[in-house]
DNA sequence: CGTGAAGTATACAGATCTGTCTACCGTAGC
DNA sequence: GCTACGGTAGACAGATCTGTATACTTCACG
C-alpha cells in the first residue's frame, strides 16, 4: 500500500487529490496543474499514468461510483434500514445527514452531466453512472414487491435529483420534505 | 427599434447573441469574443456596456426570466389552462413539449447554479430566479385553495429540477411521468 | 460648421490551461 | 556494476480567456 517513506504511490495519490477537488470544485474547475501540486507528483507522472484530463475525469467518476454510491449511499442505505421497502425510504435520511454537512459537494454526476454538453465523454458516463444508482433503486423497488419498479425508481430519481439540486440553493431540509413525497408515491403504488 | 440600416441598438444585438450562446452552451462555455464576434459588434463596445463578462451574465439572467420565466412558461401555463390546479398540471405539459424540441437547451438558473461555487453572484442570481419561479407555483397553489402552497410549490419544483435533468440525461418523457406524481400531491393534499 | 459621443478594428497585456520536452535522480534486477 | 525504468523538476509551446489601449470613422446636435 504505502512504501518505505511512507507515501501511496504516484498513481493513488493522483485519484485521490483528483477525487477530492473535482467532487468539491467540478472537473472544469480544477487544472492538472492544481491536481499535480497537491498530490506532490510531477506532471510527466500524471500524464504517464492517464493520458489526459479526460481520461483522468472518467476514473475520477469511477472512483466516485465506488466511494460514493456503493461505500456510502448502498451502504448507508443497507445499515440504516432493513427491509426493501424502509430502505427505499431511508435513501432520503441519508441524503437529509448529507445536506447538513458543512461541506456538502453536490452530487458529480449531476454536475458533470451538465457542465459537460451532449456527445462528451464525460457526459455519457455522467449519465451512466446515475443510470447505475436507478438501477440500485429499482432493484430495491422490486425486493419491495411494489407493482411497476422502473416506475417507482424513476419517481425517486426524480425526487432525489431536485432534492440535491435544491439543497445546493441552500434548502437543507430538501431530503426530509421529499421523503413525505416518496412515501406518497410508494402507497399510490400499493393501492393500484 | 431598428435604424435605417436594419440592425439593432449595438447593446440589443449583444445581449441577444449573449441569449443565444450562454442558453445554449453555458455562460463558462462561451467566451466574450466568441459574443462579439457573431453580435457583430467591436471588443470595446460590449465593455461600454457591460462592465465585465458578469454583469453581461447577470443581464442574461434577468432577460432569461423574462423571455423564458415569464413570456414562455408562465404565459403557456394560462394558454393551456384555465382554473388555477390545472395549470398547477399543465405546468408539466408545457415541459412535456419543450423536452421534446430537437434544440432543448436545459435551464439556465440550474446549470448556472450548479457551475458557479456558493459566494459567486452569478450562482446568488440563479438561485433567486429558482425562486421567483416557486413564488408563481405558490402564487397559482393559493389560488388553487390548496392547503399548504408553499409546500405544495416546493415538491413541485422538485419534480420539476428533477425532470429537467432527466431530460438532459435523454429521458424525453420526464415531464409527463412527473406529471402523474403531480397529480397525487395535489390530490394529497386536498385529502387533508 | 465643428465638437463630442458612440462605434469600429485591431493589437496587446497578462493570466491560465493542457500537454510535451529535456535533463536528471534513485533504485531494483540481472 | 550496469542498465532500464519510474519518478522529479521545470521550462516551454500553443491555445484561449478577460480586459485594456490606440487610432480611426460616423453622425447627431448645438
Amino acid at each position: 500500500m504505502t512504501d518505505p517513506s511512507g507515501q501511496s504511490p504516484p498513481r493513488e495519490r493522483i485519484l485521490d487529490t483528483a477525487y477530492e477537488l473535482f467532487s468539491r470544485h467540478g472537473i472544469g474547475a480544477v487544472g492538472v496543474d492544481r491536481i499535480v501540486a497537491e498530490s506532490s507528483v510531477a506532471k510527466m507522472t500524471l500524464y504517464r499514468h492517464f493520458p489526459s484530463k479526460t481520461e483522468l475525469a472518467l476514473a475520477f467518476l469511477e472512483l466516485r461510483e465506488r466511494r460514493w454510491t456503493r461505500d456510502w449511499l448502498q451502504s448507508e442505505v443497507q445499515r440504516l434500514a432493513s427491509t426493501p421497502r424502509d430502505r427505499l425510504l431511508a435513501i432520503f435520511d441519508v441524503f437529509d445527514e448529507w445536506f447538513h454537512r458543512p461541506d456538502y459537494e453536490g452530487c458529480s454526476f449531476i454536475n458533470t452531466l451538465l457542465e459537460m454538453r451532449e456527445s462528451d465523454p464525460l457526459h455519457e458516463a455522467a449519465a451512466h453512472h446515475l443510470s447505475v444508482i436507478r438501477g440500485f433503486i429499482e432493484d430495491l423497488a422490486g425486493q419491495a414487491g411494489v407493482e411497476h419498479p422502473e416506475e417507482i425508481a424513476f419517481q425517486l430519481q426524480l425526487l432525489m435529483i431536485g432534492a440535491i439540486v435544491a439543497a445546493g440553493r441552500g434548502d437543507l431540509d430538501a431530503a426530509r420534505r421529499a421523503r413525505s413525497t416518496a412515501e406518497l408515491i410508494l402507497v399510490q403504488d400499493a393501492g393500484v
